[in-house]
DNA sequence: GATAAATAACTAACCAGTCAGTTATTAAGT
DNA sequence: ACTTAATAACTGACTGGTTAGTTATTTATC
């Protein structure tokens, strides 16, 4: 009789991998069904545990939230400034980089997600979202800023106010994250290659940014 | 002596003004706390009613999301079309009456805040997305689109990919809109004018866009 | 006083967070 | 080895508060 073996349920014990499997499964659900509207037994459930198990390991729904974010996205900043730094003296391949970079670490990734969500909650989580301001938002900008700063230092780039041409090129990004946890999923969309998306969004900034003929620098 | 007027004030009969009333007051509500997080509660009583008077014109909350949507922004679209073809004759004037008028007629308005609203749920309620797809992001795409092909068949801007393009274009006027109703909240931004924002972007995509130097075409 | 508009009290369902109890794992005693 | 004790991980039923949606009643208007 292999009915004594097959009837063992797992009920495995693994406090060290709880966290992340429970941050992994939050995120998704956050994503796809915003903050408000995903309950907690879901979250537990899809990381194979009980609600209660949850409450071991964080205090609230509102700790599993920052959480989510700080143990997602932090790591991939850094590995973002490393990616860049690897350029550093060939500013339109950086801004390539940059932007190809960023897709492959970050916008392809479940954690493309992110942006959808934070937007969405950061007036109801403002902790959360400073947070996310500080720690990713202004890196992120800053090393954008860098690459134009870069550019126009070694007369690639013509001068501009780097700060609002940082927010302006981060947009397409951004959206083509948000447009992919949104509207894509219950709207089929045609063609929407992100290769192509990012090829044709180089292509014109580099030419916004290049020095104008007449005029020089 | 004139309290016996002045008294007069508690339950006012406007059959008529209502649904607007009330559509105002959940826009609002929505766009600040998003859709779940927002009580009808609430809404009710920012329009001066009680909840049950609201459910005398909308069957259900998600019945309210719709009628936010609809009455609130696809008669701007028509406006929009309106101040364009006013000049058709001038690409370039074209494109940034659309940048510039977008931000007037809905950029800078309550409606600013639909698409933060609308991308947190579009998975939630995926008919009222493919109504806004439908009414609202397609033909807004549409116009552009348009600013564009005229753009290229006078020979003031160069030939691109024009469906990706104008995907591109209009993430930076979604990304202002998104940012003043998220972090800009709780997250204190120094300097964020969206005048200079829209020149520096204007100025940006019309080099992005002139016809290459050399080449010609 | 008849009708339409609006209300406020109500219900049913839902869900974040709790906790008494269960099961797996490890340690100690024999 | 083999039982027993102690601990750590986990569970799921429960609670208390909340809220979408309903309805019996009140209030205004003609």
């Amino acid at each position: 009789m292999s009915d004594a073996v097959i009837k063992k349920a797992p009920v495995r014990r693994r406090k060290e991998a709880r966290p992340q499997e429970l941050t992994a499964a939050a995120l998704s659900l956050f994503v796809e069904k915003g903050f408000a509207a995903t309950r907690l037994d879901e979250v537990a459930a899809r990381a194979g545990v009980s609600k209660g198990t949850l409450y071991l390991y964080f205090d609230s729904k509102e700790a599993l939230f920052l959480a989510v974010i700080r143990e997602g996205i932090v790591p991939v900043i850094e590995e973002g400034r490393k990616l860049l730094e690897a350029h550093a003296d060939d500013p339109e391949r950086m801004l390539r980089e940059y932007l190809f970079g960023w897709w492959a670490l970050f916008g392809s990734t479940e954690l493309g997600g992110v942006p959808k969500l934070m937007t969405s909650e950061a007036q109801n989580f403002p902790e959360v979202a400073q947070y996310y301001v500080r720690e990713v938002i202004q890196p992120g900008k800053a090393l954008m800023r860098e690459v134009l700063d870069r550019g126009v230092a070694k007369g690639v780039f013509r001068q501009t106010n780097s700060e609002l041409v940082t927010h302006i090129l981060m947009a397409p990004l951004l959206h083509l994250a948000l447009w992919r946890h949104s509207f894509a999923v219950c709207c089929q969309v045609p063609d929407m290659d992100p290769a192509a998306y990012l090829e044709s969004f180089f292509d014109l900034v580099l030419k916004g940014l290049a020095v104008t003929p007449e005029g020089g620098k």
